[in-house]
RNA sequence: GCGAGGGUGGCGGAACUGGCAGACGCGCCAGACUUAGGAUCUGGUGCCGUAAAAGGCAUGGGGGUUCAAAUCCCCCCCUUCGCACCA
């Protein structure tokens, strides 16, 4: 036994262990209760991994540790989320394929990952650029199509002009790409898209079932955006035309003054009259020019123009003119509205800009008045005709009927969701399986032929043309019509990366499948997955769409369950203390920048910076900021353990944390006097403690088991709420009593009164231990001569009798201030507490010649005299 | 603008269904042991007040409910995140 704990020598050596004992591996099935853990598959950066990653895989493994020794049968797996524009990007900058790449660098997080302690099946271990997985991403692109939610369309995507290909409404963010930031354009292209929008209505009920943070889900039902409504007909004045509109407010249908179209709706060409033909062509082509920022801007005044129509509003036959203006998007609803200034502010603006009537027809009052900006609120009819003083609600229905029976509307639900465009023209990522015949048109690859292997390239830069690279290579492109045999052409787009993160963990469950995507058994054991963690900027994206496959399969017969991740947890970041600037005039200035007010010094730009100059941020780490510490550095100095423990202690696990070396060492103590405490009781050990304890117990010992048995029932229930840093809190308490009770340093040690005791403590301690610590706790666990690994050991049971008090501190309060405590018996019933209490000599002073109008006593805890 | 979190010592953070505010850690102060210590051990550490007590004040601000409020209710301020002309 090694004298002083030294982390290096412990830690390598139990990881080689474990790594050949395969400890970690799950099995395919078990008599124990299954428990599925799992963090969202790291695209495998060439930077490596940050201390900052470790705040999601420290945690979660502590957490599956803990499940294993409650006697669960663990899946915790590890892969790659490979394919995609990341790696592909970083190949492009560094000049490297992709194919050599990503392999290393997943070699590269995955040595990290052992080096962490984090007792993942490498056996299952998944690259979802390997043929052998996107097969099956391949095979749910078909089964998809089959059941037709799978479709080409040419409507206007999302480009991203710097990663030259569309991109998903998910990945646009305030009119920018999400990965380069580049302004986002609308160019019309033909694309896949998964028809998720289908599901809408599932996706946003279900989230009720599940146990994930509130604002998660009230993320997601932002983004499906669920609105239900009317349409209506508007018939054009003079013409067979109808615009058809969509409102969430059918009862204002008496204020309709005027029609507003997106510029981009195909009726505009139809019903502009002939003299306003060219103020609308030039509006329209104003319109496109402008990006999705400028339109996105809500403090910019309303433009539009009039189209010279008028239509008619159904419910009075009055003419309303009929206008385009931007504020309008084709993408929402019909790209047509019904304009109510008064009770709506952006219309009531568009009205007073282009002196449009304002019409009041709800009033909070019943009566009309002039109103000074719109109102939106709901209230009672009125100048509605025959509908006057019904309130809102009913009135909705009322009409929506009216509009039914009339057959020119409907009761309708809208959705903000827009379909999943899935093509990438790029070259790194799992081919579409489709091939364009000219005689059949579509056909889907038939399943026997799959993988659509993604061909061996020299060149895959994306081309300047917004064509996949792919397009280029005839032997890849041209092919034979499965269905007639003559000559077809390959599609050539790729699926994003999302595809692949949809369906993995299924994967996992049964990785080497080469038959199905995963075999169903198995997937009825392990799945659904218990515990999904992740960065909370997955919250739209891949949540969604993974959710949407798993309602696929479900639907298709495949899996009896229709939610994939019961519960999620979002980790919080770590963030590096930074230096930055203020940026120059000439940066931020110009509108295609995105505008900072603080810009990172690099490591190699501080030297000659002006110091006072510097201004000093908390920012996320990352290799680009240049303020990453790694966990091999932090390993070398303090051990790996103590980075585990720091990770877990500094804050709970959702919250950001600001690193600090400073508070690294607090763990590192921590552990240090765990050690030398576990250490010097070593030789007291003995296996048969249990026989050994006496009966009964007083005074120190009986305290010190009290502690024990408090911890143990405190470690495991935090742990179980996810509290980790608590958990180690109550081990640091523990300890500090342990200290108390019996010192180990050698000069001060005494013959502890009990060795039954210290033999308890210190095996519970170790088993305690285990999850946070898994080296030291590996370490010790041999030495105690413990079966195994600790990994698999039984998690200490808790016994109530001993943790429970004998004695409390009885807080006595006159008029709600803390006057007193006394240390009496527990148990005492509440006259006796009483009465104990009014005897107390303080207190009887306190309370001489006062009327007692109450006393209030709270069990175990508390008395409350309220005199006057 | 809308929606969801959050505001507690010098710092990170504790506090079960309302019941001792500040667990645990960092930092700081003092002592012990030391040739030394940025090691280790022991003690102290919210603020005001006092020689020490007593006592008073404290959970962003203001009001309220209650014997009792960080916790519940109302108003306001700040902050983080998400969405943003969604009809």
């Amino acid at each position: 036994m090694p004298k002083f704990y030294d982390p290096r020598s412990i830690e390598p050596k139990w990881q080689k262990k474990w790594e050949e004992d395969k400890t970690f591996k799950a099995p395919d099935s078990s008599d124990k209760p299954k428990y599925y853990a799992l963090e969202m598959f790291p695209y495998p950066s060439g930077s490596g991994l940050h201390v900052g990653h470790l705040k999601n895989y420290v945690p979660l493994d502590a957490f599956c540790r803990y499940k294993s020794m409650k006697g669960f049968s663990v899946l915790h797996p590890m892969g790659w989320d490979a394919f995609g524009q990341p790696a592909e990007n970083e190949a492009l900058k560094r000049g490297r394929n992709p194919r050599e790449m990503v392999p290393e660098y997943a070699a590269n997080y995955k040595r990290t990952l052992k080096l962490a302690g984090c007792s993942y099946d490498w056996g299952r271990e998944i690259d979802s650029s390997q043929p052998e997985y996107y097969k099956w991403t391949q095979w749910f692109f078909l089964l998809l199509y089959k059941k037709g939610l799978a479709y080409r369309s040419t409507a206007p995507i999302n480009w991203c002009p710097q990663c030259k290909t569309g991109l998903a409404n998910e990945e646009v963010k305030e009119g920018r790409c999400w990965r380069c930031d580049s302004l986002v354009e609308k160019r019309p292209m033909p694309q896949w898209f998964f028809k998720i929008t289908d599901y809408a209505d599932r996706l946003l009920k279900d989230l009720d079932s599940l146990d994930w943070s509130a604002g998660m889900k009230e993320m997601q039902r932002d983004w499906i955006g669920r609105s239900e409504g009317a349409s209506a007909n508007f018939q054009i004045a003079n013409s067979k035309l109808q615009i058809e509109v969509f409102t969430t407010r059918p009862d204002t249908l008496f204020g309709a003054t005027f029609i507003v179209l997106a510029p981009e709706h195909p009726m505009v060409k139809d019903i502009t009259t002939p003299e306003k033909i060219s103020e609308v062509e030039a509006y329209i082509k104003k319109a496109k020019a402008e990006t999705e920022m400028d339109r996105m801007n809500a403090e910019r005044t309303k433009t539009g123009v009039f189209t010279g129509a008028y239509a008619v509003n159904p419910v009075n036959n009055k003419e309303v003119p009929v206008w385009i203006a931007d504020y309008v998007m084709m993408g929402y609803g019909t790209g047509a509205i019904m304009c109510v200034p008064g009770h709506d502010a952006r219309d009531f603006e568009f009205a007073r800009k282009f002196n449009l009537p304002i019409v009041q027809v709800v009033s909070k009052t019943g009566q009309s008045y002039e109103l000074a900006q719109a109102e939106p609120d709901e209230g009672l009819a009125v100048n509605s005709g025959k509908y006057d003083g019904m309130k809102t609600a009913d009135f909705k229905a009322t009409i929506t009927k009216w509009l039914e029976e009339q057959k020119i509307g409907h009761h309708t639900v809208n959705y903000r969701l827009r379909d999943w465009l899935i093509s990438r023209q790029r070259y790194w990522g799992a081919p579409i399986p489709i091939i364009h015949c000219p005689k059949c048109g579509e056909v889907p690859v038939p399943e026997g032929q799959l993988p659509v292997l993604l061909p061996e390239v020299e060149n895959y830069k994306p081309s300047g043309t917004g064509e996949s690279p792919l397009a280029g290579i005839p032997e890849f492109v041209n092919t034979k019509c499965p269905n007639c045999g003559g000559a077809a052409r390959r599609e050539t787009d790729t699926m994003g990366g999302y595809a692949c993160s949809s369906w993995y963990f299924f994967r996992f469950a049964d990785p080497h499948n080469d038959r199905e995507f995963a075999n169903k058994e198995k997937i009825a054991y392990w799945m659904p997955v218990d515990l999904y963690a992740g960065g909370i900027e997955h919250a739209r994206s891949h949540l969604l769409y993974a959710r949407f496959w798993t309602k696929v399969l479900y639907d298709a017969g495949y899996i009896s369950f229709q939610e994939p991740f019961k519960i999620l947890k979002n980790q919080g970041s770590l963030l590096a203390h930074t230096p930055g600037r203020k940026p120059k005039s000439s940066e931020g200035a110009d509108d295609s920048e995105k505008i900072l007010d603080w810009i990172v010094l690099k490591p190699e730009e501080m030297e000659d910076f002006p110091r006072d100059q510097i201004v000093w941020r908390w920012a996320r780490m990352s290799k680009s900021k240049g303020n990453v510490v790694t966990p091999e550095e932090i390993a070398h100095k303090y051990g790996v353990d103590s980075l585990r423990i720091f990770e877990m202690f500094v804050a709970p696990f959702e919250d950001d944390v600001q690193w600090s070396e400073e508070s690294i060492n607090g763990s590192y103590r921590f552990l240090n006097r765990t050690w030398k405490w576990l250490d010097a009781a070593l030789p007291y050990y003995k296996k048969d403690w249990r026989e050994a304890l006496p009966r009964e117990m007083t005074g120190r010992e009986a305290q010190v088991r009290r502690k024990l048995h408090q911890t143990i029932n405190k470690v495991g229930g935090h742990i179980e709420g996810f509290q980790f840093n608590t958990a180690i809190a109550a081990l640091m308490e523990l300890l500090n009593e342990l200290y108390d009770y019996w010192q180990p340093v050698e000069q001060e040690r005494k013959v502890p009164a009990n060795e039954a005791i210290l033999a308890e403590i210190l095996e519970n301690m170790v088993l305690m231990l285990a999850p946070f610590a898994p080296h030291m706790a590996e370490e010790l666990w041999q030495e105690i001569g413990g079966k195994g690994t600790v990994y698999k050991a039984k998690w200490p049971s808790f016994d109530a009798n001993v943790a429970r008090e004998n004695e409390i501190t009885l807080v006595i309060q006159v008029n709600g201030k803390v006057r007193e405590k006394m240390v009496i018996p527990s148990g005492l019933s509440e006259d006796i507490v009483k009465a104990k209490a009014m005897d107390n000599s303080k207190v009887a002073e306190i309370i001489k010649g006062k009327e007692i109008l109450k006393v209030l006593v709270i069990q175990g805890k508390l008395i409350n005299i309220v005199i006057k």
